[in-house]
DNA sequence: GTAATCAGTATCACAGAGTATACCAACTAC
DNA sequence: GTAGTTGGTATACTCTGTGATACTGATTAC
């Protein structure tokens, strides 16, 4: 009964898991997010934001996260015409996940230090 | 100054996110740390709870994490040879998010099935 | 007139992540 | 004796994520 209960819940994280990594898997998905949630609203803003992308993928996951209504992108077609990308209330669901792999990520770098 | 205090630990922020990602990105190494830290020991056991998985991704993604001192393999050399996986406290920092993507593949769920 | 910025698109190319399938030797269970 | 388990390895293949480079047309700045 208690060992059921136990598989069941086991089954239903890694799945659970496993739909998280499908959504925003990859190498840029996350640092995107991150970045317009920084505020950055512009195209090469965003890009410069972020270390060692190229504009091809971030014009392709850009439009990738647009049709998952992860981000808005607005254009406003006045004499240079201007885009602006903002994030959805549905992609600051992902908050806690970024928070969290921040966090590991520099305790991660000052264990690397602490070892060298 | 404020502005340059921000900009800096964005920077720094984005390091952070990358490097995470590079030590856990792909489709199968958070899976297969959730799965020996919820106490699956075994090969067949931790291929078994991974829906998806096939046994050459896991061999190599658990020699991988050998390496990298996240599991520890131990071998009973007793008749029918014993294979034990365990993750290793380094391995458990990852805790926090798994959780965090648990919850909101969780979450995901419900939302979609709220949608259809 | 030259350079730079903006928001991208177009092509080409590649490594390696991931899949599929079969196989091994030792052992257990029926 | 046959089927199943265990802990993997071998081979061959696909595919797509990612990178490198170049280019566009409109605009602004020197």
């Amino acid at each position: 009964m208690a060992k059921a209960a136990l598989v069941r819940n086991q089954a239903e994280e890694v799945n659970a898991l496993q739909d998280t990594i499908y959504v925003i898997g990859g190498k840029w998905k996350l640092p995107i997010i991150n970045s317009i949630c920084n505020g950055n609203k512009r195209f090469r803003e965003i890009e410069r934001s972020i270390p060692g992308i190229t504009t091809r993928m971030l014009s392709r996951e850009l439009k990738e996260m647009e049709m998952n209504k992860l981000i808005k992108r607005t254009v406003y077609p006045d004499s240079p015409v201007l885009v602006e990308y903002e994030s959805t209330p549905y992609c600051k669901t992902f908050g806690n996940i970024i928070l969290a792999m921040i966090e590991w990520g520099k305790e991660h770098k000052k264990y690397i230090q602490e070892e060298a």
